[in-house]
DNA sequence: AGCACGCCGACT
DNA sequence: GTCGGCGTGCTC
């Protein structure tokens, strides 16, 4: 009998078995591994994923496999292998897994369909009414067909008594995006003289067509078909009198020298690819060190011998330029990110699937990516914190690719001007290896950073979010028509809210935090959980009107900018901008138009964006960032500045970096302004050591959390106890932190509370998280298990 | 996860 | 007597 083992698509972690269905004759020819089928599980239809086809005999008797959803397999033998991974590792079960690996663009589901679930000599067992009965026989011979051919034999409510009864099933399959074509062009074709002449004497539209062909070289395809009807550009295509192609890069971007630093990290990383093992690189160049000409020649020699390289950035709408650069340089090219339309992702799929891709560039989920033969993996910016997925399975990108390089036996390459404290405590112990660039090729010498200490600034300015001395930098660069930046790591208005009669903070019902005032919309609004309520002139508590706003947004430094420098002319980007469609990348024009002066933004202005006219970066509160209570903060401290400084005066300016500060003795901020890694590296290695934290001990963070706040803290306790029973009968040494309230104590109306359990082995945790799974029907509240958490708040 | 089954209390 | 609360077990 052939039987399918399938992953049924439940969430639940414990589902991780394989389960055993039969395939009924009429599916023989079509079911393959990596389809999606829809089987009867436990009184329920589901759907789930075949994950073995194969003859045997079968003692007990089984189900069989109702429908099959996928025309072709959405995963692969070598990628099933990696879900089980990211499943194992994550603490996940595999169809969740699978589910994460499966890009969205294969979800879409076409009309329902109707279904038998009986064979064809079992008629007359199961049905009496002659009418129900035509309705039948058709089917039983067909096996499935479109709801609409149903409609015309029996009723909506038939066909659903019908299901409910067993009798048949009502589908929607997954049904291949049709290409849009969107990134085409149009072109001319042959084109004979004679021809022409006769068109234009007998198809005006068609000649509009091609004259506008001819004056422009190329057209887009929106953009012709907004002016030509369908029918006269479907009857040149026919004769080929202009055809549709691709679009390709203007220009192909010239190969650029390389310093005697660059080429010999080129050749050392070209030697290691060549060797065809499993191996990690750490590329440390400093900001401007010319990394992105080592990752394109880098992978121009993999492809010349028929490698596939994959790309990973930390997000495509930051990184631009670098997607510009690939474009110009790499011939068969996808990129993969949220604003590719989902037609054309599908035909991504693919064409990468089917060999026809060399190079993919993408955020995170683009490890995922059916590329195969890869023989080498960058990630560039390997140290941000969007490589972490933030739902489950919570795989960081940067473990996965290094666990799909070992798969593919390639060479794994982190690219970084600020490493994380882990990937340069392996590089520095031999664990990978390790490649400086120090020196910028051509130019720039490093911006001045200034340590800029408040303490005791004059009444005069002291109340500003700005100070005295970045007012004064400021006024200059108005006037000499240079650019700046100010970064302020807060959206909004102001984020806290207090009544100066009763003292109250004005704070979200359904957590445990303020609320931020926006001024654009004049309301406040939660961060966590997005509520909103217009703000009100008195205190909802004792109804005072002493309402007070209190510390400073992005939109405060906007406006307090407004009113230092009326002439200027500011912007702003953050969240909330960029969320609009297409603002973001109207300040980004502006900006390098120069039609703006000073850009007020978050952390993303800070990130990847290049503009050669900015010589000042304003750092408005790094105070408040190195308070944070995340081991981590010190780490992203240093980051934010060392980015923020590269954003200064990349070209021929001099740039200045302003960091303002109430701390100016802090170390961190000391190794930043001189941006001096090793000894920041140090100084924070020496923490983790003291402190125990990654790299010397791998975390587990559990967070327990219910609508019952006594059930929350409760069970944190008795999960507590459970935890280290487990870890008695191991003897080995785990620490487990906690229970203690999270430092977001109410989310939504949730009450939460986490464990934080350390320890020096990874596997050793990973076990610990799977009998905690195994035990979560002890629990009412709900779990939430993550592996090496990028924060712990 | 979520459905069936089964064991209890409240109520026509 | 039955209706429905929810705790427990099971899913090819």
């Amino acid at each position: 009998m052939l039987t399918a083992e399938v992953h049924i698509n439940l969430p639940a972690a414990k589902f991780n078995q394989a389960f055993l269905y039969a395939v009924p004759e009429h599916f023989a020819e079509q079911i393959e591994f990596g389809q999606r089928v829809l089987v009867e599980f436990n009184h329920r239809i589901l759907e789930a994923y075949v994950t073995g086809v194969k003859e045997q005999e079968v003692a007990d008797k089984i189900k069989p496999v109702i429908e099959i959803l996928d025309a072709e397999p959405v995963f692969d033998q070598k990628l099933y292998e990696f879900a089980r991974w990211l499943a194992d590792y994550y603490l996940c079960s595999v169809p969740l897994a699978l589910k994460t690996i499966i890009p969205a663009s294969m979800d879409k589901k076409g009309p329902v369909t109707i279904t038998a679930r009986f064979e064809r000599e079992d008629l007359s067992a199961i049905c009496h009414d002659p009418l129900q009965e035509t309705f039948l026989r058709e089917l039983a011979a067909v096996r499935n067909m479109p709801i609409k051919t149903a409609l015309k034999f029996v009723s909506h409510e038939e066909l659903i008594t019908l299901a409910e009864q067993g009798i048949i099933s009502m589908v929607q399959k997954y049904t291949p995006y049709r290409s849009g074509k969107a990134d085409h062009v149009y072109q001319l074709g042959q084109l004979e003289n004679d021809i022409w002449e006769q068109i234009q004497k007998r198809s005006p539209r068609q000649a509009q067509a091609i004259r506008y062909l001819m004056e422009n070289e190329s057209a887009e395809k929106k953009t012709l078909e907004s002016i030509i009807p369908a029918a006269s550009l479907k009857v040149l295509l026919k004769k080929g009198y202009i055809k549709l192609e691709k679009k390709r890069p203007a220009s192909a971007e010239a190969i650029k020298n390389l310093t005697p630093e660059q080429r010999e990290a080129l050749k050392t990383i070209a030697a290691a690819s060549q060797k065809g093992i499993f191996q990690e690189i750490l590329l440390y160049g400093v900001t401007g060190s010319g990394k992105t000409e080592i990752y394109l020649q880098a992978a121009e020699e993999i492809i010349k011998k028929g490698g596939k390289v994959m790309v990973l950035v930390p997000e495509i709408a930051l990184t631009s330029h670098l997607v510009d650069t690939f474009a110009a340089r790499i011939e068969k090219l996808a990129v993969i990110h949220s604003a590719v339309l989902p037609s054309e992702r599908y035909q991504q799929f693919k064409q990468i699937k089917n060999g026809e891709i060399d190079l993919v560039l993408g955020t995170r989920s683009a490890i995922f990516a059916p590329l195969p033969e890869i023989g080498l993996i960058i990630i560039d910016e390997e140290q941000e914190s969007s490589y972490k997925n933030e739902e489950t399975p919570k795989y960081h990108a940067r473990e996965a690719a290094r666990k799909r390089a070992e798969m593919e036996s390639a060479l794994l390459v982190l690219g970084t001007a600020t490493p994380a404290i882990e990937t340069f405590y392996k590089a520095v112990s031999g664990k990978t290896g390790l490649l400086l660039l120090e020196s910028r090729p051509g130019q720039a010498e490093l911006p001045r950073i200034l340590i800029d200490d408040r303490r005791g600034e004059s009444r005069k300015t002291s109340r500003s979010s700005i100070s005295q001395l970045l007012q004064e930098k400021l006024a200059e660069k108005i006037k000499s028509g240079q650019q700046s930046i100010l970064l302020i790591n807060r959206r909004g208005y102001s984020p806290v809210t207090i009544c100066r009669q009763c003292g109250i903070i004005f704070s979200c019902p359904s957590c445990s935090v303020a609320m931020n005032y926006h001024q654009d919309l004049n309301k406040e609004i939660c961060h966590y959980c997005g509520y909103e309520k217009e703000i009100s002139s008195r205190c909802p508590e004792c109804g005072s009107k002493y309402v007070q706003q209190i510390g400073y947004g992005t939109q405060k430094v906007e406006e307090e900018i407004k009113t230092l420098f009326p002439g200027a002319k500011t912007a702003r980007l953050d969240l909330d901008v960029s969320q609009k469609k297409g603002q973001r990348q109207d300040i980004l024009d502006k900006m390098k138009n120069k039609a703006i002066d000073i850009l007020i933004g978050t952390q993303m202005v800070a990130k990847g964006f290049d503009f050669p006219d900015v010589s000042l970066v304003g750092i408005i509160d790094i105070d408040n960032m190195l308070s944070i209570p995340d081991y981590r903060a010190a780490e992203r401290c240093f980051q934010l500045i060392v980015q923020a400084a590269g954003r200064a005066g990349r070209a021929n300016l001099p740039g200045e970096v302003v960091i303002q500060t109430y701390n100016s003795e802090h170390e961190v901020i000391g190794y930043a302004a001189r941006q001096d890694y090793f000894n920041f590296y140090k100084y924070e290695i020496s923490n983790r050591k003291i402190l125990q934290y990654p790299p010397f001990k791998e975390i587990l963070r559990i967070v327990v959390s219910s609508s019952l706040e006594a059930q929350a803290g409760n069970e944190t306790e008795q999960l507590k106890w459970l935890i280290e029973e487990m870890v008695d009968a191991t003897e080995a040494e785990v620490d487990i932190l906690g229970p203690a309230p999270a430092p977001h104590y109410k989310i939504k109306d949730r009450y939460r509370y986490q464990l934080l359990i350390k320890a020096d082995d990874f596997w050793l945790l990973n076990s610990i998280g799977k009998q905690v799974l195994a035990n979560r029907n002890e629990f009412h509240a709900k779990l939430e298990l993550d592996i090496n958490p990028v924060s712990i708040i």
